[in-house]
DNA sequence: ATACTTGCAAAAGCTTTGCAACCTT
DNA sequence: AAGGTTGCAAAGCTTTTGCAAGTAT
């Protein structure tokens, strides 16, 4: 993976290619991102130090729209509720691994045969397999042990939900 | 993968387990899910011929997360606005496909070989292996064609999202 | 009879859109 | 000057919750 300096480089001339006028809000947008090396939340965008404050949410959510259309960013569904960015740099891979209960991500670390298998595949049910991203929900060990010790089924009628 | 009677028999009995109450609502979707070989929306469900008209599309809600907190669903985060759930059979592996921009999923098709390699690698990652679904999220043939043809950026604007 | 379930209505929470004012090119 | 951008406010939608009435055990 390159390093942040790289990958707002290469974002800024894609911008420039994609004739998108370069403002403060999307520098910074592209400032954070640059940095980030997981998908992160419109949220988490919106409250970045250079953004917080500067800038309307709605505006930030306007940027990062515009932004994958341009195939800057990358809009991965990680969660059920809330949108979740990555920039979408050629030659890096994202794939992660999602938890289904609390959400904590972790990069996965495919092999490179792996990934070639898994493109290949891809492309045989007729899907693009340039600038995509996966991720393998499962979950992670916390949960897992939390979910262990949950109420039983008679119980848990009471929140629906225990993490 | 079992055949429908097999899946719903599994169903059945995991209620029984969970000792979860027969009623006619859980039942309806039961019969339903163990005929689906892919995720479905809340809505398909409650749209679904022995679901529609009879039954509240909150009690379906309802009953798909106590199914859900029971294991007998997976909350599959396919799209980003709607849950899409899956039976969960024991010696059933969900993976999928899904485009990133129409929604459509297909099946993946994965090799023992790759599906052990994917497992092994989740573990080392501390994730739990059992009961978990994939989503690779990429671009099918179709949409993909479809943005080739797109407008330039400056009247992607107008859209946010041409698909 | 008890405790879980259902329906209907309403609250939430994130995503999208409208529009007039503002700022890059 | 022209046309893309931004802020603020409001609309949209799916998901969640409250409660009293209904129902499986």
């Amino acid at each position: 993976m390159k390093n942040s300096a790289e990958r707002l480089d290469w974002a800024l001339n894609r911008c420039a290619e994609s004739q998108l006028r370069m403002t403060p809000v999307r520098g910074a947008v592209l400032d954070f991102l640059s940095e980030q090396r997981k998908p992160v939340s419109l949220d988490e965008i919106s409250q970045a130090p250079g953004v917080k404050g500067q800038y309307d949410s709605t505006t930030v959510y306007r940027t990062l729209m515009v932004f994958k259309d341009a195939g800057l960013v990358r809009n991965v569904g990680i969660m059920r509720r809330t949108s979740h960015f990555v920039m979408s740099v050629p030659g890096e891979v994202n794939y992660f691994l999602v938890c289904e209960r609390c959400g904590s991500v972790v990069e996965l670390g495919l092999t490179s045969g792996m990934l070639a298998n898994l493109e290949h595949l891809a492309l045989e049910n007729g899907f693009a397999t340039e600038g995509q991203s996966m991720d393998l929900h499962g979950i992670c060990r916390n949960c897992k042990s939390a979910s262990a010790r949950r109420a039983p089924a008679s119980k848990v009628m009471a929140r629906y939900c225990l993490v």
